[in-house]
DNA sequence: ATATATTTTTAGACTAATCTAAAAATTGAA
DNA sequence: TTCAATTTTTAGATTAGTCTAAAAATATAT
């Protein structure tokens, strides 16, 4: 299967925007999230479903596909590994990698993939502390501990929840937190076990003690 | 100046084709080395002479601009760097990188080609044995002849191809000639244009036509 | 020098990806 | 539940790059 840069954007994007939820990604939302028109992406979507990459109902959102899920997670695995090698072999910071991994995970070489993976000494995860796909496609396990174990300083990623209850859902929600998101501790406020946190856009947050004691997260290996 | 891909294979098949005669470059020549037809050949020189690339006299070939070599050169650069890459980090074979290359070649950053110049240890020849120009565009020196020119008892060192295609690439690999390979004229064979050549081994090689007259070497002085 | 062959350009059409504007479907609030 | 707001899709146009077929220009051979 021939996919275009733009298809595997968009698959990306789709990929990255699912939930476990199972329920289907909105238009608008894959609109935003690759900067371009709500039709361009139903336009795009309508080519991806007849090329059997993603499942789409109108006005029900889209998923993945088997076959779309499998080109999504080698592209990601290119883009993770280019970025390791950005920071790791180039001295970039891994704050200024994302741009050009964009554009090196669309070379297209499982060779150079794989003989870039064993170059770099196969690291499980990328500077930014996500996981790299290995190249049957399986994601690395993390070690997840509670949010309320790390202090100050600690840089951490949202992978889990020990309260799956619904409600507990919803509120994470209402807190715009989920999987994969990005936090650096700022403070623990003793007197009420709640949590002070930075998230990616520099905004600080207030999280409280039913978040901090049940949020599971990774710690991020910079 | 924005370029796209394209217009960067263009310009640099443009590079490649000229002579120093002066002489516009042809419109078929351009669509065999592209694998195009002359029609889109001359739809794309249109565009790249109101962009300013090249200068073009209808039925009369076209030139590389200033700005249009500056570009191609760049491209270049960025082709023989990755090149380097593969071959000297990665363990790719010489004969094997020229379709990455022709990819990796796109990638647009400069801070990232300067970081991977430095990286290779700033080499001045690709694993061909071309130049790899330096950041300001110029190339090193190194006086190379066809193979063709040298006589009996000449000492030579195998430097560069004038054919690059994947095939004379093989063959030479098959007849262990890579580059630094140094060998010894022993005589012309004149009435086919072969060679006869020795090896360091002190084992005599014969060498047909095709390679004598492809073969770019570079005298050993001692 | 003139007819023929070759090269180059033009005309018109196609595809991928995009856009704007408008129509259709869905969601949500009174 | 019904009507307004929002989301999504459709219709039609645009751009880059390509193609085929035919016309125009140039080169070549007798």
């Amino acid at each position: 299967m021939e996919t275009t840069y733009t298809e595997e954007n968009y698959l990306k994007a789709i990929w990255s925007l699912s939930t476990k939820s199972g329920k289907g990604v909105s238009t608008n939302k894959i609109a935003e999230r690759l900067e371009t028109k709500a039709s361009s992406v139903t336009d795009m979507i309508r080519r991806l479903s007849e090329k059997g990459l993603v499942d789409y109902i109108k006005y029900q959102g889209v998923k993945l596909s088997d076959e779309g899920r499998e080109v999504a997670v080698r592209v990601i695995r290119k883009h993770r590994l280019w970025e390791s090698f950005l920071v790791d072999k180039l001295g970039f910071n891994w704050d200024e990698v994302h741009d050009l991994a964009e554009q090196l995970e669309h070379i297209r070489s499982t060779e150079l993939t794989d003989r870039l993976d064993s170059f770099l000494g196969n690291p499980k995860f990328d500077p930014h502390g996500d996981p790299i796909p290995s190249r049957d496609g399986s994601f690395p396990e993390r070690e997840r501990r509670l949010l309320q174990s790390f202090g100050p300083g600690d840089e951490i990623i949202v992978t889990g929840v020990s309260d799956s209850s619904v409600a507990f859902l919803q509120f994470l929600n209402r807190m715009k937190l989920e999987l994969g998101t990005h936090l650096r501790v700022v403070e623990h406020i003793d007197f009420d076990q709640s949590m002070l946190v930075q998230r990616e856009d520099g905004n600080e947050q207030l999280l409280p003690q039913g978040v901090v004691s049940q949020l599971l997260v990774t710690e991020k290996l910079n």
